[in-house]
DNA sequence: CCGCATCCATTTTGATACTG
DNA sequence: CAGTATCAAAATGGATGCGG
């Protein structure tokens, strides 16, 4: 070994482990504020409840406000902090990542189901 | 709206949603062919499975190559692959980021907890 | 309009025992 | 040593109904 080995492997790796539509939300505040049913729309096939407990999750630890209008009906503004552009680059990085690599990482999964995915006995679920 | 929302948000995302334990395996990688049990020494806290599983992942994505000797006792070596290697630059940017903003999270989260996680008027439903 | 609560299904993770 | 098998527990995701 060269490198030292993580501690704490978990928390010391990434602070939170982000769900699935963290990084999707905060690339959609990129530059506006959004209302909660606007995100809601762009972020295509959330729940409600996903899309909640997303949001709350990026205000507790700090990377989104949450702006409450009094107002009827209610308005609910959702922006990025500091800390939000922050993790927004990380986000445009694994995009940017995906968008490269993805080809090739198909290919590398259809070559390993091909070869080692292989049971001795096919499974012949279709014509 | 400025930008165009996903299509397809989960896959187009991040082509692969990494487990617990991927991007520290990864790390573990960085420069080393390491053995399964070294591996699961290194990480701290994996367990077998999720060490076996989170490999195979890798493998099959083409981050790994796995390497079987039929010696006894046997050994598998692990090793990144070039694909691997980029997957590697964008642990370490996680865990760049994590290390220069744990504690601005953390304090996030005090403040959120010590807040809003008391409701200023308390929900009654019981004693 | 926003979003919480509840119930339920699926996925993920883990502990433990066993095998070549 | 390097796994697999099995079982159990926990986290995650979704559908629906209610409430400010």
């Amino acid at each position: 070994m060269t490198q030292s080995n993580s501690p704490d492997p978990d928390q010391a790796m990434m602070v939170v482990r982000p769900g699935k539509w963290t990084l999707i939300v905060v690339r959609l505040l990129r530059e506006e504020t959004l209302r909660f049913n606007e995100l809601k729309r762009y972020a295509n096939g959330v729940s409600q409840k996903m899309l909640t407990t997303t949001l709350r999750e990026l205000e507790r630890d700090g990377f989104v406000t949450r702006t409450v209008f009094a107002t009827i009906p209610p308005r609910v503004d959702y922006t990025l902090t500091a800390l939000g552009q922050e993790l927004l680059e990380l986000a445009d990085s694994w995009r940017v990542f995906a968008a490269r690599n993805r080809a090739q990482v198909e290919l590398a999964r259809q070559r390993f189901d091909a070869s080692v995915g292989q049971p001795a006995i096919r499974l012949i679920h279709s014509a």
